[in-house]
DNA sequence: CGGAATCCTTTCAGATACTG
DNA sequence: CAGTATCTGAAAGGATTCCG
């Protein structure tokens, strides 16, 4: 039998529930990578939620062109963003978030308070447990 | 000039804001790897707020036991859960919910119904997209 | 200008074996 | 039972080069 659970799936088992991997865990790793929070962030807060490949990597400090690429690909795929190729020369490309695309960012916002809020304890509780399994500087 | 926007610290240049990838990034990579969410939320569920390793183990599928082990030091070296360890023969040890580690889930709620919601679109746009790009199957 | 292709290094995760 | 240690293959991320 199975059953739904804060939208996971999982079946009842004699020694209790047993959860499963689930689908919409693949956004949220996505979210979790390096870049790609700060590329909507930024589309976000631009005009027309629109922005050239160019202005995209320069309004991302440490970002490389690969990954910039890379990440836009999977933005563009998943749906949050359309390219617009302008086939001028040199060539131009911007790219535009979707509807999808700019709600995703409210959504995320309660939890990314939570992170804020609760960002010193966590800290705090790392440094101790470092401290008690004698770890030499942040360990991970 | 550093700003703060959605909780991200900035710097305003000349061409437009210019983001630095920012500390919180750490907790939402965390949540989104492959079994601290379902670690989290077996415990939530939990009786108590609280289960021996083993118990973990069997509630989560395909998880091993090496995997097991990392994420559950590492969510205690976030202050999330605590570690009972009771020397017995043989050993046992029980993992806890802290106030903070219950809390945690509640807030990432609003993004994972989001997640729901629009899963159906997420899916259908990267059908489209991987048959404009001619991809074989289940593109990354 | 905006990539794609390639190479390389680091990290991650699964499998397996051993231990207090 | 609840780990740790070790090995291996896979994946992520950066650097560099080339191209329309």
């Amino acid at each position: 039998m199975v059953n739904t659970l804060h939208g996971r799936n999982y079946e009842q088992t004699e020694l209790g529930p047993r959860l499963k991997p689930c689908a919409p865990h693949d956004v949220l790793s996505r979210m979790g990578d390096k870049w790609t929070i700060l590329t909507l962030l930024l589309l976000a807060i631009a005009p027309g939620h629109r922005l050239r490949f160019s202005a995209i990597k320069n309004g991302i400090e440490g970002i490389t062109q690969r990954m910039l690429t890379v990440t836009l690909r999977h933005l563009e795929r998943d749906g949050f963003l359309v390219r617009h190729y302008f086939p001028e020369v040199p060539p131009r490309v911007e790219y535009e978030l979707t509807d999808m695309g700019s709600s995703l960012l409210p959504a995320l916002e309660g939890f990314t308070g939570w992170i804020r809020e609760h960002w010193p304890l966590i800290e705090e509780a790392r440094r101790t447990f470092d401290e008690e399994h004698h770890r030499r500087a942040g360990g991970k």
